[in-house]
DNA sequence: TATCTAAATGAGAATTATTCTCTTTTAGGA
DNA sequence: TCCTAAAAGAGAATAATTCTCATTTAGATA
Protein backbone atom coordinates (compact mmCIF):
# COMPACT_ATOMS: atom_id res chain seq x y z
CA UNK A 1 0.00 0.00 0.00
CA UNK A 2 1.83 3.57 -1.24
CA UNK A 3 1.66 6.49 0.68
CA UNK A 4 -1.02 7.97 -2.04
CA UNK A 5 -3.23 4.66 -1.43
CA UNK A 6 -3.06 5.76 2.25
CA UNK A 7 -3.80 9.31 1.72
CA UNK A 8 -6.91 8.67 -0.22
CA UNK A 9 -8.18 6.37 2.02
CA UNK A 10 -7.99 9.04 4.81
CA UNK A 11 -9.92 11.58 2.23
CA UNK A 12 -12.47 9.01 1.14
CA UNK A 13 -13.69 9.31 4.84
CA UNK A 14 -13.52 12.88 5.36
CA UNK A 15 -10.77 12.47 7.62
CA UNK A 16 -8.00 15.49 7.75
CA UNK A 17 -4.38 13.75 6.28
CA UNK A 18 -1.52 14.97 8.76
CA UNK A 19 1.47 13.10 9.36
CA UNK A 20 0.35 10.81 12.39
CA UNK A 21 -2.12 9.55 10.98
CA UNK A 22 -0.17 8.85 8.13
CA UNK A 23 1.95 6.85 9.73
CA UNK A 24 -0.65 4.92 12.19
CA UNK A 25 -2.27 3.46 9.01
CA UNK A 26 0.84 2.71 7.67
CA UNK A 27 2.35 1.46 10.79
CA UNK A 28 -0.83 -1.16 11.19
CA UNK A 29 -0.39 -2.06 7.24
CA UNK A 30 3.58 -3.15 7.62
CA UNK A 31 3.52 -4.72 11.13
CA UNK A 32 0.64 -6.77 10.50
CA UNK A 33 -0.29 -9.59 12.53
CA UNK A 34 -3.04 -7.24 14.48
CA UNK A 35 -0.39 -5.17 16.83
CA UNK A 36 -1.23 -3.14 19.94
CA UNK A 37 -1.00 0.64 20.31
CA UNK A 38 2.37 -0.04 21.80
CA UNK A 39 3.45 -1.86 18.89
CA UNK A 40 2.61 0.62 16.90
CA UNK A 41 4.09 3.31 19.23
CA UNK A 42 7.58 1.50 18.96
CA UNK A 43 7.25 1.71 15.24
CA UNK A 44 6.38 4.81 14.58
CA UNK A 45 9.06 6.30 16.91
CA UNK A 46 11.86 5.36 14.20
CA UNK A 47 10.48 7.90 12.06
CA UNK A 48 8.37 9.82 14.10
CA UNK A 49 9.62 10.41 17.33
CA UNK A 50 7.73 13.10 18.81
CA UNK A 51 4.33 11.39 18.51
CA UNK A 52 2.17 11.78 21.56
CA UNK A 53 0.70 8.10 23.06
CA UNK A 54 -2.18 9.93 23.29
CA UNK A 55 -2.59 11.00 19.55
CA UNK A 56 -1.95 7.10 18.89
CA UNK A 57 -4.89 6.07 21.17
CA UNK A 58 -7.42 9.04 19.41
CA UNK A 59 -6.21 8.36 16.03
CA UNK A 60 -7.18 4.27 16.15
CA UNK A 61 -10.45 5.14 18.04
CA UNK A 62 -10.83 7.55 14.75
CA UNK A 63 -10.03 5.26 12.78
CA UNK A 64 -11.95 1.85 13.79
CA UNK A 65 -14.81 4.86 14.19
CA UNK A 66 -14.52 5.26 10.32
CA UNK A 67 -14.21 1.78 9.29
CA UNK A 68 -10.63 1.93 8.19
CA UNK A 69 -8.89 -0.56 11.19
CA UNK A 70 -11.04 -2.84 12.86
CA UNK A 71 -10.50 -3.50 16.75
CA UNK A 72 -9.24 -7.58 17.97
CA UNK A 73 -10.88 -9.23 20.80
CA UNK A 74 -8.64 -10.66 22.97
CA UNK A 75 -8.29 -12.35 26.04
CA UNK A 76 -6.79 -10.05 27.79
CA UNK A 77 -7.31 -5.88 28.51
CA UNK A 78 -4.45 -4.85 25.68
CA UNK A 79 -6.62 -3.82 22.54
CA UNK A 80 -5.46 -4.90 18.98
CA UNK A 81 -6.15 -3.28 15.37
CA UNK A 82 -6.43 -5.37 12.30
CA UNK A 83 -6.06 -3.46 8.87
CA UNK A 84 -7.63 -5.99 7.03
CA UNK A 85 -11.20 -4.74 6.52
CA UNK A 86 -13.36 -7.95 4.61
CA UNK A 87 -14.40 -10.27 6.59
CA UNK A 88 -11.99 -12.68 7.62
CA UNK A 89 -11.09 -15.44 10.92
CA UNK A 90 -8.65 -15.36 13.26
CA UNK A 91 -6.46 -18.24 14.80
CA UNK A 92 -5.62 -18.01 17.88
CA UNK A 93 -2.57 -19.54 19.38
CA UNK A 94 -2.86 -20.58 22.65
CA UNK A 95 1.43 -21.04 23.07
CA UNK A 96 1.66 -17.50 22.06
CA UNK A 97 0.25 -14.31 21.21
CA UNK A 98 0.19 -14.69 17.60
CA UNK A 99 -3.72 -13.89 15.70
CA UNK A 100 -3.20 -14.94 12.53
CA UNK A 101 -5.45 -14.06 9.58
CA UNK A 102 -7.83 -16.92 8.34
CA UNK A 103 -9.58 -16.26 4.83
CA UNK A 104 -11.74 -19.17 4.12
CA UNK A 105 -14.42 -17.81 1.05
CA UNK A 106 -16.13 -21.51 1.19
CA UNK A 107 -16.27 -21.35 5.16
CA UNK A 108 -18.16 -17.90 4.92
CA UNK A 109 -20.56 -19.34 2.17
CA UNK A 110 -21.40 -22.34 4.23
CA UNK A 111 -22.32 -20.04 6.76
CA UNK A 112 -24.14 -17.42 5.14
CA UNK A 113 -26.16 -20.55 3.76
CA UNK A 114 -26.69 -22.11 7.07
CA UNK A 115 -27.91 -18.68 8.80
CA UNK A 116 -30.51 -18.45 6.02
CA UNK A 117 -32.27 -21.26 7.03
CA UNK A 118 -32.06 -21.07 10.72
CA UNK A 119 -32.48 -17.23 11.04
CA UNK A 120 -31.84 -16.89 15.04
CA UNK A 121 -35.20 -15.27 16.32
CA UNK A 122 -34.83 -12.02 17.58
CA UNK A 123 -31.38 -10.91 16.01
CA UNK A 124 -30.02 -9.96 12.78
CA UNK A 125 -27.01 -10.84 12.13
CA UNK A 126 -23.83 -8.47 10.41
CA UNK A 127 -20.98 -10.29 10.68
CA UNK A 128 -19.80 -13.82 11.81
CA UNK A 129 -16.07 -14.26 12.78
CA UNK A 130 -14.62 -17.38 14.06
CA UNK A 131 -11.87 -17.66 16.87
CA UNK A 132 -9.84 -20.86 16.56
CA UNK A 133 -7.83 -21.80 19.36
CA UNK A 134 -5.04 -24.00 19.19
CA UNK A 135 -1.51 -24.25 18.69
CA UNK A 136 0.54 -23.57 15.33
CA UNK A 137 2.67 -26.94 15.09
CA UNK A 138 6.53 -26.29 15.20
CA UNK B 1 -27.03 -25.63 40.65
CA UNK B 2 -27.32 -25.79 44.45
CA UNK B 3 -24.33 -25.00 47.08
CA UNK B 4 -23.52 -28.50 47.30
CA UNK B 5 -22.65 -28.41 43.57
CA UNK B 6 -20.29 -25.61 43.90
CA UNK B 7 -18.75 -26.68 46.06
CA UNK B 8 -18.41 -30.20 44.62
CA UNK B 9 -16.74 -28.51 41.55
CA UNK B 10 -13.80 -26.64 43.23
CA UNK B 11 -13.08 -29.96 45.58
CA UNK B 12 -12.87 -31.97 42.09
CA UNK B 13 -10.03 -29.42 40.93
CA UNK B 14 -7.77 -29.36 44.50
CA UNK B 15 -9.28 -26.37 45.21
CA UNK B 16 -10.07 -25.04 48.98
CA UNK B 17 -13.34 -24.66 49.45
CA UNK B 18 -13.88 -21.25 50.94
CA UNK B 19 -16.70 -18.68 51.12
CA UNK B 20 -15.42 -16.07 48.68
CA UNK B 21 -14.66 -18.62 46.40
CA UNK B 22 -18.31 -19.93 46.23
CA UNK B 23 -19.59 -16.86 46.64
CA UNK B 24 -18.19 -16.09 43.20
CA UNK B 25 -19.06 -19.01 41.03
CA UNK B 26 -22.81 -18.52 42.29
CA UNK B 27 -22.31 -15.03 41.18
CA UNK B 28 -21.30 -16.05 37.85
CA UNK B 29 -24.15 -18.91 37.67
CA UNK B 30 -26.56 -16.16 38.82
CA UNK B 31 -25.37 -13.32 36.85
CA UNK B 32 -25.57 -15.27 33.56
CA UNK B 33 -24.95 -13.17 30.94
CA UNK B 34 -20.65 -12.83 31.03
CA UNK B 35 -20.67 -10.51 34.10
CA UNK B 36 -17.20 -8.26 34.61
CA UNK B 37 -15.34 -8.50 37.92
CA UNK B 38 -17.26 -5.50 39.01
CA UNK B 39 -20.65 -7.23 38.28
CA UNK B 40 -19.28 -9.96 40.39
CA UNK B 41 -18.14 -7.78 43.10
CA UNK B 42 -21.23 -5.67 43.62
CA UNK B 43 -23.49 -8.72 43.58
CA UNK B 44 -21.14 -10.70 45.96
CA UNK B 45 -21.14 -7.56 48.08
CA UNK B 46 -24.66 -7.77 48.99
CA UNK B 47 -23.91 -11.15 50.94
CA UNK B 48 -20.39 -10.27 51.70
CA UNK B 49 -19.86 -7.22 51.69
CA UNK B 50 -16.24 -7.37 52.98
CA UNK B 51 -14.66 -9.22 50.35
CA UNK B 52 -11.42 -7.63 48.38
CA UNK B 53 -10.93 -6.38 45.34
CA UNK B 54 -8.07 -8.51 44.38
CA UNK B 55 -9.51 -11.60 45.91
CA UNK B 56 -12.42 -11.74 43.41
CA UNK B 57 -9.26 -11.28 40.46
CA UNK B 58 -7.12 -14.02 41.88
CA UNK B 59 -10.20 -16.49 42.81
CA UNK B 60 -11.29 -15.40 38.94
CA UNK B 61 -7.79 -16.69 37.53
CA UNK B 62 -7.78 -19.77 39.89
CA UNK B 63 -11.29 -20.63 38.68
CA UNK B 64 -10.46 -20.10 34.67
CA UNK B 65 -6.96 -22.09 35.15
CA UNK B 66 -8.97 -24.37 36.56
CA UNK B 67 -11.35 -24.82 33.82
CA UNK B 68 -14.35 -23.94 36.44
CA UNK B 69 -14.98 -20.70 34.17
CA UNK B 70 -14.18 -19.36 30.43
CA UNK B 71 -12.78 -15.86 29.78
CA UNK B 72 -15.00 -13.94 27.21
CA UNK B 73 -13.08 -12.07 24.60
CA UNK B 74 -14.62 -8.28 24.07
CA UNK B 75 -13.96 -5.43 22.05
CA UNK B 76 -12.93 -3.32 25.06
CA UNK B 77 -10.71 -4.11 28.25
CA UNK B 78 -12.71 -5.36 30.62
CA UNK B 79 -12.83 -8.26 31.39
CA UNK B 80 -15.94 -10.96 31.11
CA UNK B 81 -16.39 -13.96 32.43
CA UNK B 82 -18.50 -17.54 31.24
CA UNK B 83 -19.75 -19.97 33.95
CA UNK B 84 -20.85 -21.85 30.72
CA UNK B 85 -18.31 -24.50 30.45
CA UNK B 86 -19.62 -26.43 27.22
CA UNK B 87 -18.09 -24.93 23.82
CA UNK B 88 -20.50 -22.63 22.61
CA UNK B 89 -21.06 -19.46 20.76
CA UNK B 90 -22.33 -15.91 21.68
CA UNK B 91 -24.03 -13.06 19.73
CA UNK B 92 -23.04 -9.76 20.29
CA UNK B 93 -25.25 -6.71 20.53
CA UNK B 94 -23.62 -3.64 18.75
CA UNK B 95 -26.12 -1.62 20.06
CA UNK B 96 -26.01 -2.72 24.03
CA UNK B 97 -23.33 -4.82 25.62
CA UNK B 98 -25.23 -7.53 25.99
CA UNK B 99 -23.54 -10.86 25.11
CA UNK B 100 -26.05 -13.87 24.65
CA UNK B 101 -24.72 -17.72 24.81
CA UNK B 102 -25.66 -19.47 21.31
CA UNK B 103 -25.69 -23.21 21.28
CA UNK B 104 -26.42 -24.52 18.03
CA UNK B 105 -24.90 -28.99 18.43
CA UNK B 106 -26.05 -29.26 14.80
CA UNK B 107 -23.55 -26.25 13.30
CA UNK B 108 -21.15 -27.64 15.88
CA UNK B 109 -21.18 -30.72 13.78
CA UNK B 110 -21.02 -28.80 10.39
CA UNK B 111 -17.98 -26.97 11.28
CA UNK B 112 -16.28 -29.87 12.72
CA UNK B 113 -16.49 -31.81 9.51
CA UNK B 114 -15.53 -29.08 7.60
CA UNK B 115 -12.33 -28.93 9.01
CA UNK B 116 -11.64 -32.57 9.13
CA UNK B 117 -11.74 -32.17 5.54
CA UNK B 118 -10.25 -28.94 5.22
CA UNK B 119 -7.32 -29.06 7.82
CA UNK B 120 -5.23 -25.89 8.20
CA UNK B 121 -1.78 -27.01 7.25
CA UNK B 122 0.44 -26.04 10.14
CA UNK B 123 -2.22 -25.54 13.10
CA UNK B 124 -4.02 -27.75 15.01
CA UNK B 125 -7.45 -26.98 16.09
CA UNK B 126 -8.74 -27.24 20.04
CA UNK B 127 -11.80 -24.99 19.84
CA UNK B 128 -13.78 -22.83 17.90
CA UNK B 129 -16.01 -20.09 18.72
CA UNK B 130 -18.42 -17.94 16.36
CA UNK B 131 -18.17 -14.20 17.40
CA UNK B 132 -21.82 -13.32 16.19
CA UNK B 133 -22.43 -9.69 15.85
CA UNK B 134 -25.15 -8.33 14.82
CA UNK B 135 -28.45 -6.27 16.69
CA UNK B 136 -31.07 -7.88 18.56
CA UNK B 137 -34.61 -6.28 17.08
CA UNK B 138 -36.92 -4.80 19.88
C1' DT C 1 -1.01 32.74 -2.10
C1' DA C 2 -2.22 34.55 2.52
C1' DT C 3 -5.61 34.21 6.03
C1' DC C 4 -8.58 31.93 9.11
C1' DT C 5 -10.46 28.53 12.14
C1' DA C 6 -12.12 24.11 13.35
C1' DA C 7 -9.85 20.16 14.10
C1' DA C 8 -5.71 17.68 15.44
C1' DT C 9 -1.61 17.16 18.21
C1' DG C 10 1.57 17.22 22.34
C1' DA C 11 2.48 17.04 27.10
C1' DG C 12 1.45 15.36 31.03
C1' DA C 13 -2.07 14.51 34.53
C1' DA C 14 -6.01 11.53 35.57
C1' DT C 15 -8.54 7.44 35.43
C1' DT C 16 -9.36 2.69 36.03
C1' DA C 17 -9.01 -2.31 35.41
C1' DT C 18 -5.96 -5.29 37.22
C1' DT C 19 -1.89 -6.96 39.81
C1' DC C 20 1.23 -7.00 43.57
C1' DT C 21 3.07 -7.00 48.39
C1' DC C 22 2.70 -8.05 52.78
C1' DT C 23 0.25 -9.20 56.97
C1' DT C 24 -3.46 -11.88 58.95
C1' DT C 25 -6.73 -15.53 58.68
C1' DT C 26 -8.37 -20.07 57.62
C1' DA C 27 -9.28 -24.75 55.33
C1' DG C 28 -8.55 -29.07 55.92
C1' DG C 29 -5.21 -32.88 56.61
C1' DA C 30 -2.54 -35.08 60.42
C1' DT D 1 -7.16 -29.98 68.34
C1' DC D 2 -2.95 -28.55 65.95
C1' DC D 3 -0.37 -27.21 62.26
C1' DT D 4 0.79 -25.12 58.09
C1' DA D 5 0.39 -24.13 53.33
C1' DA D 6 -2.77 -21.68 50.99
C1' DA D 7 -6.12 -18.04 50.79
C1' DA D 8 -7.94 -13.57 51.95
C1' DG D 9 -7.74 -8.55 53.20
C1' DA D 10 -5.93 -3.92 52.83
C1' DG D 11 -4.04 -0.87 50.29
C1' DA D 12 -0.24 0.49 47.28
C1' DA D 13 1.49 -0.13 42.61
C1' DT D 14 1.12 -0.82 37.74
C1' DA D 15 -0.18 -0.08 33.15
C1' DA D 16 -3.45 0.58 29.34
C1' DT D 17 -6.24 4.12 28.12
C1' DT D 18 -8.57 8.59 28.50
C1' DC D 19 -8.77 13.35 29.50
C1' DT D 20 -7.55 18.40 29.70
C1' DC D 21 -5.86 22.21 27.87
C1' DA D 22 -2.42 24.94 25.50
C1' DT D 23 -0.33 24.97 20.86
C1' DT D 24 -0.08 23.76 16.09
C1' DT D 25 -1.80 22.74 11.59
C1' DA D 26 -4.73 21.06 7.49
C1' DG D 27 -7.19 22.66 4.25
C1' DA D 28 -11.18 25.57 3.00
C1' DT D 29 -11.87 30.26 1.59
C1' DA D 30 -11.02 34.77 -0.16
MN1 LIG E 1 -7.54 -0.31 31.34
MN1 LIG F 1 -5.22 -2.47 32.37
ZN1 LIG G 1 -7.28 -10.10 11.09
ZN1 LIG H 1 -21.15 -17.87 27.01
Amino acid sequence: MSSEDIKNKLTERGLKVTPQRMAILEAIYNLKNHPTAENIIDYIKKMHPNIATGTVYKVLGALVDNRLVKKVKTENDIMRYDGVMKSHHHLYCMESDVIKDYVDEELDELLQNYFEKKNLPGFKIEDIVLQVKGTFNK
